[in-house]
DNA sequence: TAAAAATACTCCATAGGTATTTTAT
DNA sequence: ATAAAATACCTATGGAGTATTTTTA
C-alpha cells in the first residue's frame, strides 16, 4: 500500500469530489480515481459511494478516513525525529516571486513544521539566477521550469500550468466567451512581467514560434502590479495560471485557444539525500 | 512511500542481514536492498550500516523500527475494523499438503487474527481438484502452481522453488558433494509423491524432456512419509524445496545441475474483491 | 443534457529478477 | 579467499497522462 493513497483518499473525502481533490492534488481526476480505486482494492472494501454531484464516504470509508489520517500523523512523527536527527535546521529555498506567493504558502500550511527543518525562501526572476545560487550554494533547491535546463541535480515535477488572459471584467471584447483566439489578441499590447523573466521569456518564444512580435505596453516587477493596473482598466495580460490565485474581484481570466503553452514547475535539489525532506518540507501532497 | 518497505525493513532488522530477510520475504537480495534503499532515500536518513557480516540499525534506523512497527499496527487494527465490517467471517482455502504443513503456518503465524476472517484450509493434491472446487465455491481462493493454466481469477506469484535431491546423510554416493548432476541420478528408482500429484507431473514430464524415465521405487501420500522413508535409509526422492522446513535430522539435501526444474506458487483468488483480504490472511509478506 | 466519475489507451518510471562487481575481513 | 551487499542490466507491471465513454440527477 502506498501511504500517498491514504494521503489522496484523505483530500478527496474532504472535498467529496475527485475533480475538486484532483486540483488540489495537481494531478488529473483519471489519475485520482485510480488511486482511490488501488486504496479500495487493497483493503478490500469500497470506500466511497459514487454520485453525479460527487462522492461520499462509505461505513469503511469512514474508518480510513480516522485511521488513516492518524497513520498519517505518525509518519509526520516519525519523520520529524528522523529530521531532527540529521541535524540540518534549515534549508534554503529559490524560487520564483508567483511561486513564493501562492503555491508555497498553500502547501506549506497544509504541513506541521514545528520540530521540522525550517524553510528559507528567496526569490528571483530568472533559471540562471536560480541555478547559479544552487551552484553556489545560497540555495539548498530551487523551484523552477528546467524542462530547457541541462543540469546534473535530481529534480521532481511538481505541476504543469497553462498561460491565460487576465482583463478587466467591464472589457466588452470578451465580454460572455468562455475563451479567446490567440490571433484575436497576438497584435495587442500586453501589461508584462519583467521583459527578461522566466515567464515572459517563454512568452516571447511562443509568440515568435507562430510569427507574432510579444508587444509590452507596461513592464513591472510583480504579478499583483500587473493584475493592480488590470483592475485599473489600464490593459490586458498573459500570464500563468497560477496568478488566478488572489485574483481582484474586477479580473477575469480565458484560456487562449491556439497557444497550448505552459509553465512547469520542479523541485530541483542540490544533494540527492536531502531531495525527498524538501520535497516534504514544502508539502508536495504526493510525497508522503 | 510504501508499507512494503517498511514491512521488508522490519523484517531486515530482526535478522541484522539482507540475505537471511530476503529469504524469509520470498524475494532476492538484490530486490530487498533496492527496497531498504528507497526507504532511507524517502525518510532522507540511512537506517542501515553495511558490514560484511550483516547490517545494523543506526539512530533512524532505530527511529523507523520502532515508530514503523506501531504504524504496520495501526495499518493492521484498521484493516481488521474494515474486515469485520465487511461480515465475511471465514474463507476457505485449498492448496497441496506440502503448502499447508509449511508455508501457511509459517506465514500465518506472523500476523494477529484476532477479530479479523477465519480461515479455513482444505488440501488436495492436483490442480484440477483444486480448480474444479475453486469453480464450485467449495474453496473461496486456492494456492497452486497455475504456470500451464488458463483462468479467469486474479493471480499473485507467492514463490518460486527448485526441487532437490533428498537423501541419507550416510549415503556414500553423495558424501562431500555440494551438488549432483542430473545424469548421475535419473536411472535410480526414486521414493515418490501420488503418481498423479501436481510435483510428480512436473517430474514425470521434466524427465521427459531430457530423454530420461521418472521411476517410482514406492509412492506414498505425503511428503512427511517420504522423507521418513529416506530416514530410514529406504531411497532417495526429488521433492520440491519446501520439504526442508522441519526435515529430519539425518536428511540432506542437494541441487540438482541440468535439472533447473521449478514449482511456483500462486494465490488464486474466486471473487478479485478478496484477493488483497486473502493475501493478508495468510500473511504473505509483500501484501501490506 | 450536463456534470461527475469511469474506462481505454499510450508512455514512462519503478520494481523485481539474473548476473556480476565491489568491499571488508 | 570468502561472504555479504551493491550495482548493472533487462523485463514486466503500475502510475500518470489524454481522450473518450458511461452514468444519473
Amino acid at each position: 500500500m502506498k501511504t500517498e493513497w491514504l494521503e489522496a483518499f484523505h483530500v478527496t473525502a474532504e472535498t467529496s469530489s475527485l475533480t475538486k481533490a484532483s486540483e488540489l492534488l495537481h494531478m488529473t481526476q483519471p489519475a485520482l480515481s485510480k488511486q482511490i480505486k488501488n486504496l479500495e482494492q487493497a483493503v478490500g472494501a469500497p470506500l466511497f459511494t459514487r454520485t453525479t454531484s460527487g462522492v461520499s464516504l462509505t461505513p469503511a470509508g469512514e474508518i480510513v478516513f480516522k485511521d488513516g489520517q492518524k497513520i498519517l500523523e505518525q509518519l509526520d512523527d516519525m519523520q520529524r525525529k528522523i529530521d531532527q536527527l540529521q541535524g540540518q535546521t534549515s534549508f534554503t529555498l529559490g524560487s520564483w516571486p508567483s511561486v513564493a506567493m501562492s503555491y508555497l504558502p498553500q502547501h506549506f500550511a497544509n504541513h506541521p513544521t514545528v520540530g521540522g527543518p525550517e524553510l528559507k525562501i528567496k526569490t528571483a526572476h530568472t533559471y540562471i539566477e536560480l541555478m547559479a545560487g544552487l551552484e553556489q550554494h545560497q540555495y539548498d533547491a530551487v523551484l523552477l521550469d528546467d524542462r530547457q535546463i541541462e543540469h546534473p541535480y535530481p529534480s521532481t515535477h511538481l505541476y504543469t500550468e497553462p498561460f491565460l488572459l487576465y482583463f478587466h471584467e467591464a472589457d466588452e471584447r470578451f465580454e460572455g466567451c468562455v475563451d479567446v483566439r490567440f490571433d484575436q489578441i497576438e497584435a495587442s499590447s500586453f501589461l508584462s512581467l519583467p521583459i527578461d523573466c522566466d515567464s515572459t521569456n517563454i512568452l516571447k518564444a511562443a509568440f515568435a514560434e507562430r510569427g507574432a512580435t510579444y508587444t509590452v505596453a507596461s513592464e513591472m516587477e510583480f504579478g499583483s502590479s500587473v493584475l493592480g493596473f488590470i483592475r485599473a482598466k489600464l490593459g490586458i495580460a498573459i500570464l500563468p495560471a497560477i496568478f488566478q490565485d488572489g485574483l481582484p474581484p474586477e479580473v477575469r481570466t480565458l484560456p487562449i485557444t491556439g497557444f497550448d503553452v505552459t509553465r512547469e514547475l520542479s523541485l530541483v535539489t542540490r544533494d540527492a539525500e536531502h531531495h525527498q525532506t524538501l520535497l516534504r518540507l514544502i508539502g508536495h501532497p504526493r510525497s508522503r
